[in-house]
DNA sequence: TAGTGGTCTAGACCACAAA
DNA sequence: TTGTGGTCTAGACCACTAC
């Protein structure tokens, strides 16, 4: 006997993945609308209702966004609502909650045993590494260093990142075609080292936040590994759980 | 002229309200089923669908679980599972991954400004404080101070703690007919003292994550506050970012 | 006024679990 | 076999936005 079908996909799962792989392919450009659900629908050959039930999910994972009357949104990281996504830090009263990113150093190297880990890239395969400041008023924050896959991030110097005005990942967007979709983040608790702490204007050996962080695109590539180490003097990470 | 009705609340909104307060009221228990879909349209009124909406919901909020030909389940702490929702504490390598929750002291006292604010009851009121250690395969990683409205956990007491195998939620659940729903964590890095130090069996000054914790109940009401502090020296704090 | 997403319904059928 | 949740459809109507 042969037995039976072990793979069941509802049609809205098959709906869905034809619409990531639209997004995937640039079809639709981050900040535009995608087409109506009733075009959807038409162009898929299913119920509106089944498009429907494809982009709640799509929806319900910051991948697109709707706004009734307007249409179904391709989330982007220029909506100044996305940069709390992913960075979780929060003044501890009041105080500027806009940061600002100071690149610092942009150089090339090779990936060693955990970059290679991390980005799922071969050992020694070109890396693109930034080192950076963030700044909530003036006073240093967070220094991070962050590895990126050389061959997609060709042409990154420190005076692109010099010249752009807004987050790191809509930069990413923009010049690379390539968007965050989500990211885990591993958090622990260091001392800070002499460079660092004069970095941030913190004693040696104070307590610091090491935030790693691994960010995937479409189809859970990772495609950036991120080492932050946050001063928590007068800022905490935040983190909801429901 | 009168204003357009400025309140519009769709019907599965006002069925998940339903529902809700149903739960709140203990109508139906931690682990066990709520009724199907079809008798819940019949006594609310409704579709099945509009029924089906308002739990997509709540099992989207881990307030229900639903489980395709068993029925649906009030979600319970008993649940091994509901474990890590709260807990997000990962060994770096390997490892004992079940904690083992190890009261210290329990005593009571007035709150403080701090706790009043966080637990939103009057200063002055009656706490129940307990102090315990978390313990990761015989090691000590985490140490716990926790507040609790006095009112809510009378009977609470070192030997009821002592007694208990399980998480403290599914105790509170229990013992307390209190669920916790959602959370709040805001985690910094700070230095141990020396008792703590002791305690988790690191160095004085050593780095830890201090994971200050407020816990609520239905109707967003907070009815813990802790606050942790984690050696994350063979650990790490996960938060995964959608 | 037209077009979008949002709600609600009724009914058919499928997948899964338990008896 | 029965009962549960899960999927899919078709159609009506509502709320919001823009023209």
């Amino acid at each position: 006997m042969a037995p039976p079908t072990p793979t069941f996909s509802p049609l809205y799962q098959q709906i869905k993945s034809l619409i990531l792989r639209a997004l995937e392919a640039g079809e639709w450009a981050p900040g535009q609308t995608i087409p109506s659900e009733q075009e959807l629908a038409v162009r898929f050959g299913v119920s509106q209702g089944t498009v429907r039930k494809a982009i709640d999910e799509l929806a319900a994972e910051n991948i697109l966004l709707r706004r009734q009357g307007k249409g179904t949104f391709v989330s982007s990281h220029h909506d100044p609502r996305a940069l709390f996504r992913f960075l979780r830090l929060v003044p501890l009263n009041g105080g500027a909650a806009q940061p600002v990113s100071v690149p610092l150093e942009c150089w090339r190297a090779r990936a060693g045993q955990e970059a290679s880990k991390n980005l799922q890239v071969a050992m020694g395969s070109p890396l693109t590494i930034i080192r950076r400041l963030l700044k909530f008023d003036v006073k240093p924050v967070v220094v991070d260093e962050i590895y990126l896959p050389g061959e997609m991030f060709q042409g990154l110097t420190l005076e692109v990142l010099q010249d752009w005005e807004g987050s790191l990942y809509s930069l990413f967007e923009s010049r690379f075609g390539l968007r965050m979709i989500r990211a885990s983040e591993r958090v622990r608790a260091v001392a800070a080292e002499r460079a660092v702490a004069e970095m941030l204007g913190v004693a040696e050996h104070s307590p610091l936040l090491s935030v790693e962080r691994v960010a995937y695109t479409y189809a859970d590539k990772p495609v950036e590994w991120r080492r932050g180490l946050y001063s928590t003097a007068d800022h905490f990470y935040l983190n909801e759980l429901n």
